[in-house]
DNA sequence: GTGCGAAGTAGGGAAAACCCCATTGTATAT
DNA sequence: ATATACAATGGGGTTTTCCCTACTTCGCAC
């Protein structure tokens, strides 16, 4: 079997000597180019067919979210796994929508990384515990912030069909026809929908529903 | 150190037993008490203080969804590890939201299981590693969809003034009179656009923008 | 210049949405 | 048992939205 072709991306010299003996020292890697930045790196893929890209975030002239972007637009096969120093990470978000296949600390475990890059070019994905703590952190900080915020009005249960259907794009008709009920009743549930929340009419109270997260996209 | 106190909520007597077994076998674990669906377990924890909820998804009379977020809205402490068969699950996203601590296979390993109670009850999170894959598939999914937002129809600038006032919530009447122009131009931009987005009325046309991000929260 | 397509402007009439009001059923309180 | 409250169901009639069609203007090509 041909060696795992991986490029390293990172803009200390030292951090990638260290981690291209490391990988190196796994039988089935090999390290075929390095890039100190972003801008670097899309030079370089141009030239090189690489298995996996390790790419650090933080890093001068072009950083790693928007490299990544670029690179992915470009290729779209490529298989990017984020290297992050610390947690305190805001670009996390930001590296997972630009379709990076794996994140890692810098400080993870050698077997960690072997773990990782057979996973990624497996064609699955690698995020370190850490990281998935992360973000299930952030969930949760949305999800208490949904509960300070809004003291939503409650809802019956035809309501709740009626507020589905709509947001779905149902006129009231085939609302109508798709509970078995008159067209007047369901414009009278839309109406105390009105009242509930504050609109006075269907595209407002969608607006007011996707707004309060009440139907999901 | 006491042990760690476990209720386990699984429509399946048969699962149950086995899940208990399992439990019992770590020593610092103590199953205190079952529930056989979300309404039952709703009145068990009234009269059980627990550290860790084993919660089945999908369930009879109430599901763990919900139950998750009644018991969490009532105990906000509580620790709840979400159980799914299969992966194909589409609760995922609601468990996440209803504020769940973990989110596991049936199938997992019983290290796995132990690791997860441990970090669970120490305050953190524990996913599976297949659930981890699935996060980040949907992320994904999310990434390509942006991209394909990216071949939207393109509009004129009225349509995209008259698209704003919409979004905004405001009715063909409003918006006549915020631009100065007749209802009757204000319909016909408004139909250009259902034309264009493949929508048929206001609503839809709402819906299609907050799906397609044109317009922003 | 003349023609031609695309954007912007409306009117008339049909369809849908909306408001005010009435009736029924069910649960809760006194 | 009776009163109260409210969800759920609808009718009549008004307002708004929507579709089909038509006219003007502007730029651009020939």
């Amino acid at each position: 079997m041909d060696k795992i072709r991986v490029i390293l991306v990172d803009d200390h010299k030292i951090f990638r000597d260290g981690f291209r003996m490391l990988l190196q020292s796994f039988s089935f890697v090999e390290v075929i180019a390095e890039a100190s930045n972003g801008n670097e790196f899309l030079s370089l893929i141009e030239d090189h067919q690489a298995d996996i890209i390790f790419m650090d975030i933080n890093m001068p002239q072009l950083d790693g979210v928007e490299a990544s972007q670029k690179a992915l637009e470009k290729y779209p096969d490529l298989k990017i796994i984020a290297l992050t120093t610390f947690l305190d990470d805001d670009y996390l978000e930001q590296m997972l929508m630009a379709g990076v296949e794996g994140y890692m600390l810098k400080s993870a475990e050698i077997e960690e990384f072997e773990k990782a890059i057979v996973k990624v070019y497996e064609g699955g994905n690698y995020f370190s515990d850490e990281i998935v703590s992360l973000l299930s952190d952030k969930l949760n900080m949305l999800r208490k912030k949904r509960k300070k915020k809004d003291d939503l009005p409650e809802f019956t249960d035809r309501e709740k069909e009626v507020l589905e259907l709509i947001c779905k794009g149902y006129g009231n008709k085939q609302i109508a026809e798709a509970t078995f009920l008159s067209i007047k009743t369901i414009e009278k549930h839309k109406s105390s929908l009105f009242q509930k929340t504050g609109t006075y009419n269907t595209v407002n109270l969608v607006i007011y529903a996707f707004k309060h997260q009440i139907i999901k996209f």
